[in-house]
DNA sequence: CTTGATGCAAATATTTTGCAGACTC
DNA sequence: GAGTCTGCAAAATATTTGCATCAAG
């Protein structure tokens, strides 16, 4: 763990970016809350540090997201929730009717993607990824 | 395809809604757009009808999508875009880095999405597929 | 004529940006 | 000290809602 913090540390700096309370706060909270979004981030941010605005949340979070130490996907269709890269990757299922998320491993999906990495070139993003449907229960009743 | 129009006007009205020519032309500024985001399909409509307003727009999305007759798709991080549902279905691969739109037959994703089925009950909704993650023109030049 | 639909304006929700002062290195 | 970051306020973007009026059936 040590070593990981000093990476992201080091190539923060490496990038001529700056370590702050606030980014490190933003980091820790997105690896505590699992899955939240911006505003549960920020929420949870000010439980220590009562000051931090919701736009530096958003600057942290693109940084952190171009260092490749945090992504996102979108579950509803409100805000995106962000997720720390890496840590227990799984996909995504969004029941559209109940509001139901089901996980997957990525490793489900591996067929299709490896295909299209070697036929297309393309490279899935599988810590983006999210499959919208329905799921047993609202599919049985017919829910739309 | 005169039986398609009897049959969304028939099952528009079982339901107590009313056909509107808003109505007719939202579904036929979808149709012509292929793939069209709230912004656009307005400024489609208006060019036969002035005066329809953008609320109206969405609403009768909404309406329309309840009636399975358009599906939307998150392409990119903005506005949604909507298309006919069932017409020349295909599944999106989206490059977050260049903006690049590929597209895919359903069809290759029949294995995982019939395993989903069969496994969890899961119903994936196809229509509202997209697949995040880099072209091979960035994943070669190493771009984010 | 009854009730749903529309246009309009205002309210929400989410995210971005300009800028002066604060802080990292 | 130089230059990056942050907080704050305002702007930009996307979508929703209340309501008076209009129109489909």
């Amino acid at each position: 763990m040590a070593a990981e913090v000093d990476d992201w540390h080091t190539r923060l700096r490496a990038r001529g970016y700056r370590l702050t309370p606030q980014r490190q706060l933003v980091l820790e909270a997105v690896a505590r809350l699992g899955h939240a979004t911006p505003e549960a981030i920020v929420h949870e941010v000010r439980q220590t540090a009562s000051g931090v605005n919701i736009s530096t949340v958003y600057r942290t979070l693109d940084l952190l997201e171009e260092l490749d130490l945090v992504s996102h996907a979108h579950l509803s269709h409100g805000a995106p929730t962000y997720h720390v890269t890496g840590v227990d990757p799984h996909v995504h299922l969004v029941c559209g009717a109940c509001g139901a998320i089901l996980e997957i491993s990525p490793e489900r999906l591996a067929g299709i993607v490896g295909e299209l990495r070697a036929e297309l070139g393309f490279t899935v993003d599988m810590e983006h990824l999210t499959l919208a449907g329905r799921c047993a229960e609202c599919t049985a009743a017919g829910r739309r």
